[in-house]
DNA sequence: CGATACATTGAGGAGGGTCAATCCGGGTGG
DNA sequence: CCACCCGGATTGACCCTCCTCAATGTATCG
């Protein structure tokens, strides 16, 4: 029974993360109702149109939340990385399915805890108000970026959500990454060349390791 | 002082809307604490950085949030019709522009309020989620959808949102609209065209009312 | 060692962007 | 009342980015 509180402290600097925002007799509360739950690589957590019972924070790996259109066509609303938290749905119903990439460990929150804890269910309502901004984000890129641009900017939000670090350990396909920002695979793997021929990025290594040689100069292309 | 109450007797249907979902004590309160504006077309009511210190509903007209990316490259985030509710800040700092369309009337909820009235506040954040679910809509159609689809997509959804009404008045100019679905306004119009040549839709008035013809027909393409 | 899964690279085609011309309605001023 | 003008819609021609399809490379696993 960890809960969160670990894994927190390692990534405390992103905006949006529960722990980062909550005092301290709310994590001892969240410590005391929090379950932990593990998924296996590609195991599905929930699907649209489940009952959303609880949030979910991730404490180890990476999950993915999806939506599919008609014809197959799949869209990859978010990847969300340790310390992060999920599951918010509006009629007490999902709206995606939730992907473990690799392995995942979750800490399940049932959604009683937050009528028990108004403190808890204030924090956490501003984390949902954070997943709005993140998904603005995601429409400007969708809407009016290249294709180059948004390999770029995909990568440089990445780096600084995961505190600036010296590589990027990406546990997805470049097929997840490319139905994140509406590509096929083959425009990110060439988009990723062009910025690793820019000096950019290096090689993304075979376990998904990237390095990033020059992170801000992701910023502007 | 008519507040949103009038309003939203109008057009309850939709989700979201804020006084469809307020019990009757939490109306009287917001009937006290809320006042009215007014802004001329293409008046500002705030830009990114602004502090958000009130909330705002729509009675008369349409509102449009936008974000402006390097170059001078826009993008609409959403058009908001009478009944809605928008001014959702992350960490009290505006993040886009409000701009109006044509004359539009709002009232103005202060921040204040949802202290005072934590009923209030809870339908407030239930709105915000559900305005987390507009923006899935969106990526949905920006990432997977083709510039027909997008715009057959758009006009359904407004229909939907709007009541299932004969026609659409849409104050906004095409470029506003190619500004949200991630396209030109040529080629906006141009899949008009298409959708007028299939029995869809009817010519688009230069008042900006637009004849639904088969509106479910719009949901396949 | 072969098989599988995914990344990578190439060649060709289509959808939508870009630029420019024209249309059209409404407003203005003579 | 009419000519003019202006902003935006519409349409056409051309081009570029990205998609599509296919071949090859490469690592992991049985």
């Amino acid at each position: 029974m960890l809960a969160l509180v670990d894994v927190c402290h390692a990534t405390a600097a992103a905006r949006g993360r529960l722990c980062a925002c909550l005092a301290p007799q709310a994590l001892g509360h969240l410590r005391a109702v929090a379950a932990d739950t593990c998924l296996a690589d590609g195991e599905i957590l929930f699907r649209p149109g489940q009952r959303a019972d609880a949030y979910f924070g991730v404490r180890q790996g990476v999950t993915m939340l999806t939506r599919t259109l008609s014809g197959g066509r799949r869209q990859v609303l978010s990847f969300l990385f340790p310390g992060e938290i999920f599951g918010f749905a509006v009629q007490g119903v999902h709206e995606c399915n939730a992907v473990a990439l690799g392995h995942v460990s979750l800490c399940r929150i049932p959604v009683t805890a937050l009528t028990e804890d108004p403190l808890l269910a204030a924090r956490l309502h501003r984390v949902a108000r954070s997943c709005l901004l993140d998904g603005l984000d995601q429409v400007m890129r969708l809407g009016r970026m290249s294709a180059t641009e948004r390999v770029a900017d995909f990568l440089f939000q990445l780096w600084l959500r995961l505190d600036r670090p010296d590589e990027l350990h990406l546990p997805m396909h470049l097929s997840d990454v490319a139905d994140h920002l509406g590509l096929r695979s083959e425009t990110v793997c060439r988009k990723l060349a062009i910025l690793r021929r820019k000096g950019l990025i290096g090689s993304l290594g075979t376990d998904g390791v990237l390095p990033l040689l020059q992170p801000e100069g992701l910023r502007q292309a």
